[in-house]
Formats: structure tokens, C-alpha cells, sequence
DNA sequence: GTCTATACACCGATAGAC
DNA sequence: GTCTATCGGTGTATAGAC
């Protein structure tokens, strides 16, 4: 498993360089870009030392990753604990910077199978975060017919920010402003203002 | 532009199983795993073969994404002329299959220029597809504070089932049912069974 | 139409000097 | 902690035999 040569300290700057070399690289040119050498390149470093601060590529793509899965799940838990969480978590998921970079891991799960394994992780957790914030105002919304699942609707919130965000990178807008206003509305009546606002 | 080299053609049976096999690694191991060596390996053929019916790799992954859109077109086209467009609509886009490889085009867009340029233009046909079909009904259903754009809500019926598709290839499952019958739930509502059936 | 042989660039990864 | 040097492997693409 371990590898048999000497590995930077988890706290080095440069380290850190390195991951945020991969986000860089990811959103310009796609994951199928990352080699060693364009990162270290993008950190303006030589790509030796990506194998002296990490084992190995899927290493350095795992905790790049893991770093930017933390910084999602901090924001994300930080708008569920809003006044109107269900808005806050439309407003955090239609940002176009984080949804591509989602997309971009989603994608590569599909082929690398170290992140795969971290992508179902979270995806499940995802799935899970801040319910309790959400069911009742879904619930006091009341539809009569059947009912609304909380999972469901931010699940599908998350699906529309993430592909609209992809759309946007690609150079696609078409309809974007009536998918927007779709979403809007359907979280507007699901969660009204409030009586004190 | 053109390539000094003899060119297969068109109509060629092996220039078919090049672009299956295209497909076929890129719904198993997603798009960066296309190379001329796996995807000559996949149809069970020589890599050289590769660029004996195509210029080069870029032409291979243009053929075959055209030849998807079209048949893509030509499912949406009959979905749309059924009796329940919308319905149909949606069976068509949560189609697993289709999906996957609609995402991984789509994820390939943001760092293959050649591929981004069809995807855009796709996508804005895509847009337009079908609108008459669809317009009465939900026009039809009546909203008493916002118009639902018909655009709007095929785009999202279209992102719900193509992330739905890449999550279930991923291995991720969770909470699938809850969206399917909030999807089917909005879609019934926008879409009544007729009075006839 | 398919093959062998080959070119040259870039890849991940390691060893060892400084 | 960062460097030079280097390895074997794989990538796209071409030339030419059969």
C-alpha cells in the first residue's frame, strides 16, 4: 500500500498549491486534463514534487476532492441554517463555479475509482444534509394530492443548478432565465415568506 | 485541413463498430478513457484502424456523437407526437441508457472544442424540439401566479433524467424513487390523463 | 482493407544529488 | 524541499507491405 519514498507534511503551502492547482485545471480544461505535469505546471512548479507530496495522481485527486467536498458540505450547512433554507440552498446550488466542478468529479467517477467511491460516500450523505431544516416547510405547504418528498425536491434543486452551471461553462444560455424563474417559483411555493418578513 | 491519407468509407461496417465501441467505453468507463488503442481493442480490431477511417480522433468522437444526436432526435420526435408528449417526454429522458452518454458528451464538451461547438448547437435545437406539441397542455393546466414555460420545464424533466442516469451508472441510488415520483407527480399534475382514456 | 513497423510526445513514477 | 536525470508505458499519427 505505502510507497517506498518520503512524503511532504499534510500543512505544506505548497501542497496546498497543488490542489488548487487541480480545481484551476479541472474547470478550464475537464478532469480528462489532469496530469502531473499540467498541474505542477499551473502551481508554477516542477512535476516531480506532486509525487513528493502525494503517493500517487488518484491521491492528490482524492484529497483535492475531499478539500472541496468540505468546503461544499460547510457552506451548504451554513444556508440550511437560514431563515428560508430551501431558497439559500437553490441560491448555493445554482452557483455556477461550485456546479461545474461538481459535474467534473461526477463525471470522473465514472472512470476512476477511487473518487468513485468518495463521490457515492457523499452522495448519500448529500442526500441526508439539513432534512430536518427543510421538512416542515415542505410539509406546511400542503399538497393535496401526494406527497412531497424534501429529499426529492432538493435533490432535484441540486440536479437543475448542476447542469445549468455545466450549461453556462459550456457557452449555453438558451432558456436559462425560464428555467431560473421555473425554479424560483416552485421554491417560492413551497417555502412562502415568512408572515414576519 | 484534409489529411494526406487514404480515408475508409462512409458506409463501411468497421467504421460503424468503431463508433459502438466509442459508445460502449464511454458508458463504461467514461469519456476520458477514449483512445484510439481501447477503442480499436473494444471493437476487436487494430488501433492503426482508427485512423484509417477517420482523420483523426476528434472526427471518430464527432461521427459517433452526430450519429447519437440523431438517433436521440428521431426517440423525441415520436415521444413528442404521442398522446401524452409530456409523459412520454419523460420516459424517453429517464431512460438510463441514452442518458449516460448524453451527460458524458456534455461533461466532454467542457474541454473538446470540436464537441462543445455540436453541443451547442444541439442544444439549442434541443430547446425548440417539440413545443407545439407541448404548449396546449401545460397551458392547459392552469398556474394562477406565474406562467410555466413549457421550455423550462422540459429542460428540467431533461436534467433531472440525465443525472438521474449518471448517478445510477456511478452506483449511487439513493433517494431515486422519491424524485421518480416527483417527477411523475409534476408531470401528471401538468399533464391530466384525458377525459377520453 | 488490414497489417507491421515506426516516429515522436507525453504520461506516471522513481532514484539520488544538492 | 526541490532539483536533474531517467525509466518503461502509452498516446496520436504516419508510411508502406500485403
Amino acid at each position: 500500500m505505502a510507497v517506498n519514498r518520503r512524503i511532504g507534511a499534510e500543512s505544506s503551502a505548497t501542497r496546498a498549491a497543488l490542489m488548487d492547482a487541480v480545481e484551476a485545471v479541472m474547470r478550464e480544461d475537464g478532469y480528462a486534463a489532469l496530469t502531473a505535469r499540467r498541474v505542477a505546471e499551473r502551481a508554477g512548479l516542477k512535476h516531480q514534487l506532486v509525487f513528493y507530496y502525494f503517493e500517487n495522481m488518484d491521491e492528490l485527486l482524492l484529497a483535492t476532492y475531499r478539500r472541496h467536498i468540505s468546503h461544499y458540505r460547510d457552506t451548504m450547512e451554513e444556508a440550511l441554517r437560514s431563515d428560508r433554507p430551501l431558497h439559500a440552498f437553490w441560491a448555493v446550488n445554482s452557483n455556477a463555479r461550485d456546479a461545474v466542478l461538481n459535474v467534473e468529479f461526477l463525471a470522473m467517477s465514472n472512470h476512476n475509482e477511487v473518487v468513485r467511491a468518495e463521490t457515492v460516500r457523499f452522495g448519500e450523505e448529500f442526500r441526508n444534509m439539513g432534512l430536518e431544516h427543510i421538512a416542515l416547510p415542505i410539509g406546511g405547504a400542503g399538497q393535496e394530492k401526494e406527497p412531497l418528498s424534501p429529499k426529492a425536491v432538493m435533490m432535484v434543486i441540486n440536479f437543475v443548478g448542476s447542469l445549468l452551471g455545466l450549461e453556462t461553462a459550456i457557452g449555453i444560455s438558451g432558456a436559462h432565465p425560464e428555467i431560473r424563474a421555473l425554479v424560483d417559483w416552485c421554491v417560492d411555493e413551497l417555502e412562502p415568506t415568512p408572515v414576519g418578513g
